[in-house]
DNA sequence: TTTAAATGATACCAATTAAGTATCAGTTAG
DNA sequence: CTAACTGATACTTAATTGGTATCATTTAAA
């Protein structure tokens, strides 16, 4: 069980970058070194950012990429919509149809509460949260990423 | 973001139908009609629960499974560790290697915090507790399965 | 005015995974 | 003996994931 794919990892890291460059348009062969993402991977990405509000780009020489909103106003949650389609279970929820049996709706029953959890925990996460997180372990020289 | 695949949902009803029925060998075929999974799936399925010790079988004629621990201790958990591998969001993780960059991490500690809520949550849900959800339901004549 | 550095928009590709099907051999109750 | 089972495994098909390549357009600046 996969929670991120690499896209919505790479979106969050792109943003992370943009975030700490407020105002400034970064280019994004400057974002793919920084944050080592595919180059044309995260060209792809970014238009699909600009295409959902979250960022604006200039184009032509010096051109590049500048965070549009808010960075407390960008949600991990929203991301993981955008890359990964909304957190769910089955196609029950959205199609509404009957259950054919109570087994699978006992079970899904349980999961949407896992689900609701699982969405306002996602929800707390934003791009301001994390950089400033990012910027508080940079008083630490370097972690390992364990635990 | 799909939390559970076909086959631990598949699995979970099988478990359910082998519960209701406790001390009694049932067929793949009784289960899959009763559950409507696909026949040669099921089994497939069926063989890799008694790889992992949850169910005994009885070959031949009038042969079948049937649940060898306690519905209580079967935890829906399990069923995602063994057919969708344990609950992760990187490598970073398990291969315990150094984080190329920071931004990484700091989503990391985020994640690894739902995964240990989203982990604690699925542990709680067990075949018993859902058996007797189940039971519970069928009271009520017949459900929605929305929201 | 030319040019180099950008983005915009697509099309393509390879590997993996998910879901499902089929087959054959061995076992056993009746 | 045979019909109804499980055990084991091979195959197929479609979708998804992660990544690459290309061409057109835009623009700052030499």
């Amino acid at each position: 069980m996969k929670v991120l794919n690499k896209k919505t990892d790479y979106a969050v890291r792109a943003l992370l970058s943009l975030a700490s460059s407020p105002g400034r348009y970064l280019s994004a062969k400057v974002i793919a070194a920084e944050q080592e993402i595919p180059y044309q991977f995260l060209r792809r990405l970014l238009q699909e950012l600009i295409h959902h509000g979250l960022v604006v780009s200039r184009e032509g020489a010096s051109g590049g990429f500048m965070l549009k909103r808010d960075p407390d106003g960008v949600a991990v949650r929203e991301l993981i919509e955008i890359f990964q389609g909304p957190v769910q279970v089955s196609e029950c929820l959205f199609r509404k149809q009957l259950c054919k049996n109570r087994a699978r709706c006992v079970l899904r029953h349980q999961i949407l509460r896992i689900e609701r959890v699982v969405q306002n925990e996602f929800e707390k996460i934003t791009i301001g949260s994390l950089l400033r997180d990012l910027e508080a372990a940079g008083k630490v020289p370097q972690q390992e990423c364990i635990e």
